[in-house]
DNA sequence: TATTGTTATACTCTATAACTATA
DNA sequence: TATAGTTATAGAGTATAACAATA
C-alpha cells in the first residue's frame, strides 16, 4: 500500500491533530513562562487552587487537582520551604493540615495571573478579539460535547505520547 | 488578595487554556483508540513514518520523528518482533538498517488510518462540517503564527505538566 | 476502625553515555 | 576517524503500598 492510500483522509491534517499539536505547544509555552517565576505548572496550579480556596486540607486539594494525595505532599513541601505556602494545624481535627498562602505566596499569585494573561495573548496573537471569541466558542462546544468540565483539564498524567505519532514535514504532502 | 483579584482575567477560561485542555483530551482519546490495535501513539507514529518513507535508516527516522536514535531502537525492536516492521541490511553500507513495513504492517497501517479518521470525527462530533473547517482554519493560523509546522507536533516529550495547573470546577466561577 | 498525612518503594519513560561494527 | 546501531546506566516523574498520628 502506498502512503497516500494508508492515510488518505486527514490523520495529521485534521482538527483533532491540530488540537493535539497546539495543546502541546500551549502547555509547553506556559511551562516556559511560568519557569521565569521558578515554578512548574503543577506548582502554579496548586498555588492557584489554594488562592481560590484557602485553608483546605491536602486531601481536598488532591481531589480537586485530580492527583494522588501523596503527590501533593512533595508539592506542598517545596512551596512551603520557599515560603509561599503555610501548613496550619486545625485545632478541631488535628489530623488536617489547612493550607494557606503566605504573604509572599499572594504576591507570586499576582505574578502568575500576569503570566497567564500574557501567555494567553501570546498564543492567540494571530487572532483578533472577534476571532478569539469565535475560537473560544467552538472549543467550548467541543469541550462540552466531549464531557470536559471547563476549567478542569486531564492534567497530562496518564499521557504516554502524542496523536498520530510525529509525521513531520514530508508527510504533509499526503496528509 | 482574593482569588478573583488574583486571576481576574481568564487563566483557566481563555483560549490558551482550552487548547491545552482539549489537546490533552485529543491525545488521550487517540491513545485509547490506538490501544485497541495494541499500539501506543509513538508506535503508530513510527509505522506511519515508515509507511510514508519506506527503507530509510533509523537515524533518518529518528530525526524526522524528533526523537533520539536510541529511543527508536526499542520501538523498532517491538514492532519487528510483532512482525510489523522489517530491518533490512543495506548492501551498499552495511551499517545502515533499512526499515520497511511487512505485509502485516501494511494491514495495520490501514487500521491506523481508519482509527485516525474515527478519532477525528469523534473529537469534533459537536461541529458540523462548516464549523470544523472554521475551527481548522483558526487553529491553522495560530499554529503558523506560533511557528509550528503543520503535521509536526512537539511530541509531548519535554512536557512536565499542564497549563495553569488544574483549577477545577470551583474555580470556574472566577476564571 | 477509619482517616489525614507521611514515608518508602517500585515502575515507567526518557535521556546520556559507553560499546560494536562497519566505513 | 567518523558514523549507524546497540546496550547499559541513570535520571525525572509518578503511582502503589505501608506506616504514624489522630479521630
Amino acid at each position: 500500500m502506498s502512503p497516500s492510500e494508508a492515510d488518505s483522509a486527514l490523520p495529521a491534517g485534521g482538527g483533532a491533530f491540530l488540537l493535539t499539536q497546539l495543546g502541546t505547544h500551549a502547555a509547553q509555552a506556559f511551562a516556559e513562562r511560568i519557569a521565569e517565576l521558578d515554578l512548574t505548572p503543577p506548582q502554579a496550579g496548586l498555588l492557584r487552587a489554594v488562592a481560590f480556596g484557602p485553608g483546605r486540607s491536602q486531601q481536598a486539594l488532591a481531589q480537586q487537582l485530580g492527583t494522588a494525595p501523596t503527590r501533593l505532599v512533595a508539592l506542598v513541601d517545596g512551596l512551603e520551604q520557599r515560603g509561599l505556602l503555610e501548613r496550619r494545624r486545625n485545632p478541631g481535627d488535628r489530623r488536617l493540615h489547612a493550607v494557606h498562602l503566605s504573604v509572599a505566596g499572594e504576591a507570586v499569585m499576582a505574578d502568575i495571573g500576569r503570566v497567564s494573561r500574557d501567555h494567553n495573548d501570546a498564543v492567540l496573537s494571530a487572532l483578533d478579539p472577534a476571532e478569539r471569541e469565535q475560537l473560544r466558542a467552538l472549543l467550548a462546544r467541543v469541550a462540552t460535547d466531549r464531557g470536559l468540565t471547563p476549567g478542569v483539564h486531564p492534567g497530562y498524567r496518564t499521557l504516554s505520547a502524542a496523536d498520530p505519532g510525529s509525521p513531520s514535514r514530508e508527510d504533509r504532502a499526503t496528509y
